[in-house]
DNA sequence: TATGTTATTGACCGATCGGTAATAAAGTCA
DNA sequence: TGACTTTATTACCGATCGGTCAATAACATA
């Protein structure tokens, strides 16, 4: 056992309950005063643990950012076809943005890049990188519908990740007020279809 | 003439500088310090102007989009044919959102949608209302593309729409940190492609 | 029980926040 | 010139901001 007074409460609840907040907020108009209701800490346990405000916004964005991806990878895996599982990591995708009790939360990477990408070099970087892992996986998804599912790009796979994600941030961003969840399925399904996956089979 | 002691400076151009100061830095990051300093006004005469921060955004956000409307629609109607308009429309807004000393400040719409979606009704349906009016001009260029043009859409007219616009709120956010002007006019360009737009004859 | 170590707590800090009011300055009009 | 009207400017407000620190509490170890 470690020495010491042990802990109140599991420092991971507590991120999340920071991550939430901030998904709601963002991080300007998140102030240390709602982190400490959020989470029930005090606010010098809240700076033991994270640092500082800054600190605990970029772990609960890494904390986002991990664990999406790896639901979008997981989801992938599910599938039988590269084809089907490409369009059910899109959709967890817009599931994950559609979170919130009233009106969707939205991506909160996404958020964050709207807020962070002009001033703060750290979080961009963090975000390029999620980035960057995001569109191998829909690249290495095409390829193999290409291969093993009769898919018929119209486009290159490099433009064709490009437009994908294009689409799934901006449906990210409707999401918080112009359309349903149901909508943006619609159309990234309908995106997969004119890009030439085989997505009427599934 | 007036009664009173004269203006020493236009509202308008006051109103342009807060602008781009929101742009850059967005609504809760920006102090009305800042604000003094990049108008080169008194805190006083900035809130006699404007009322109050928030009606200094407000005002600013309709000025942006009721400025970037026009844009867009003059740049549709300087075109021959409609599909050319299109892209012409598309490249405006993309165009506007890369402005930007270093790095692209994005789409003031789409930012302040991010910021306020979830907290402010009426931001919320003001951006709401300038989404429509471009949804309108989009399907208006599109049938007309259809009639005009010979463009054989492999989607509906709604969904076309929906998917352009998607894709263009994604550009807005991916041209912060991710993409190029260039590479953004190129994923315009393939989408208008791809959803069955004689993009090529041009 | 005494000691070392870590966590919790509440009091406190200077700075800055958005916003206000009184006053000074600069014009028009009688 | 002097009354009137509007703008510009200064000084100031309470509240809240993010952040710190010393004191205390709760454990393990010796």
């Amino acid at each position: 056992m470690v020495m010491g007074r042990p802990r109140k409460v599991d420092p991971d609840v507590v991120l999340e309950k920071a991550l939430m907040v901030f998904r709601e907020k963002g991080y300007d108009s998140t102030s240390m005063s709602d982190l400490v209701a959020a989470t029930g800490l005090h606010k010098g346990s809240l700076y033991q643990l994270f640092g500082d405000k800054h600190g605990l916004f970029k772990t609960a964005l890494q904390q986002y950012t991990r664990r999406t991806y790896e639901s979008m990878f997981a989801e992938s895996r599910k599938a039988a076809t590269a084809t089907e599982g490409l369009q059910r990591t899109l959709n967890c995708m817009l599931t994950i943005a559609s979170e919130g009790s009233s009106g969707s939360l939205g991506c909160m990477a996404v958020n964050a890049m709207v807020e962070f990408a002009e001033r703060d070099p750290e979080i961009r970087d963090l975000l390029q990188e999620t980035d960057q892992k995001i569109v191998a996986l829909i690249m290495e998804l095409s390829q193999r519908a290409i291969e093993e599912d009769g898919a018929e790009l119209v486009q290159p796979l490099e433009m064709t990740a490009m437009m994908l994600m294009s689409v799934m941030a901006g449906l990210a961003v409707t999401l918080k007020a112009m359309i349903t969840l149901e909508q943006a399925q619609q159309v990234a399904k309908s995106q997969l279809a004119v890009l030439g996956f085989k997505v009427d089979a599934l």
